[in-house]
DNA sequence: AACTGCTCTTAAACTATCTTAATATTTTTT
DNA sequence: AAAAAATATTAAGATAGTTTAAGAGCAGTT
């Protein structure tokens, strides 16, 4: 019985044996990091695949003008990078920082395509993973086009009521493109 | 050397023998259907996934109050279906519609279930599909909370200039969730 | 050729959201 | 515990986007 939760998350979907779970984590560094600290800034090539044991982050992309648009949260048993900076290997356009004390489970892109290679299910792994998370993001795309500041608001909070437990008011506007002041004015 | 256009698209990312190509071509069903005909309605359950050999397509949410706002639109060597009422076996919320007459490929859920178990890598090649999708799809995310319209409306057309030729600015608009009216004013 | 329906454009009035700034409240640092 | 910094609230004036309506341009019928 494993202390990491990565393997319960990987689980979920595919069964792994001992030896197995044992090879996994041999692929995966552990890392513990303190609250307002980065694991991805603007303009690096994000390097590492990162699953959150503990703790919660924030990816966020900051532009010209000052102005934080973030892209996602991640809680304890969540995957998190800049997915197009990993797999494309082009610079990141955002930031990925620690709300509070993390532990941090993470693997690099070479190790990964070492599993897929060794382990095929993963690509089952992985598929599953991937094809959960466009459904999410079409629904987001979706709700940004079709309803009011309002109603994603109030979606948000019942969707992802984790979050907003560690999260700051301006940091669901800045997820829901909205200011600060007009989301507090429409409370 | 297959009619089949759908072949050279699976192949962009694995590869597939002869009798590998052959079976696969028994689990897809080929239909032409004619424009503004439709191939998903509001309230079904969607039970394929499509692949459009030729033509285009638009997949659009009608609300209440009759205001469409298109989710994607497909174009030749595009998949579309509604992702989560295909996995997650729940009434569509959408329409897919033809733009024009069109040829499409397409694959029951249980066909492709069979399809992971028969031929593992075809797990890759949607891993792929949908790690390429969930890009796409937190991008446009991005865009819409961080852009303004007119910058959002000139990276779509420079992004997607082949929707572009076939579409009306009516849809366009639709994609972007803004009125026809307010996409006119701003060119 | 006339009719119908649909798209595109323009404009005026209205509503949603932003900007700025001031104040209050909470959190973090010393 | 006090001081400093960050967050949240409120409000006034500015900008972005919607609504409604009317007319112009096109494509498909009949």
């Amino acid at each position: 019985m494993s202390k990491y939760k990565v393997l319960k998350n990987i689980q979920k979907h595919i069964t792994l044996t001992k030896n197995e779970k044992e090879y996994v984590l041999t692929l995966f560094g552990h890392q513990k990091i303190e609250k307002k600290t980065f694991i991805l800034k603007q303009g690096l090539l994000c390097q590492k695949l990162f699953f959150v044991e503990g703790g919660s982050l924030r990816a966020y992309f900051l532009d010209e003008e000052g102005r934080e648009s973030t892209i996602m949260f991640a809680v304890e048993d969540w995957w998190i990078t800049d997915m197009d900076s990993f797999v494309n290997k082009k610079p990141t356009l955002l930031f990925i920082e620690a709300l509070e004390s993390c532990d941090i489970m993470s693997i690099k892109h070479s190790d990964l395509e070492e599993l897929f290679i060794k382990m095929p299910k993963f690509e089952r792994f992985f598929r599953i993973l991937f094809q959960n998370a466009y459904i999410r993001e079409q629904s987001r795309a979706l709700q940004n086009i079709s309803l009011t500041t309002k109603e994603r608001y109030h979606n948000f909070i019942s969707n992802y009521p984790a979050i907003v437990e560690k999260v700051s008011q301006k940091q669901i506007a800045s997820y829901l493109g909205v200011t600060p002041e007009f989301l507090s004015s429409i409370k």
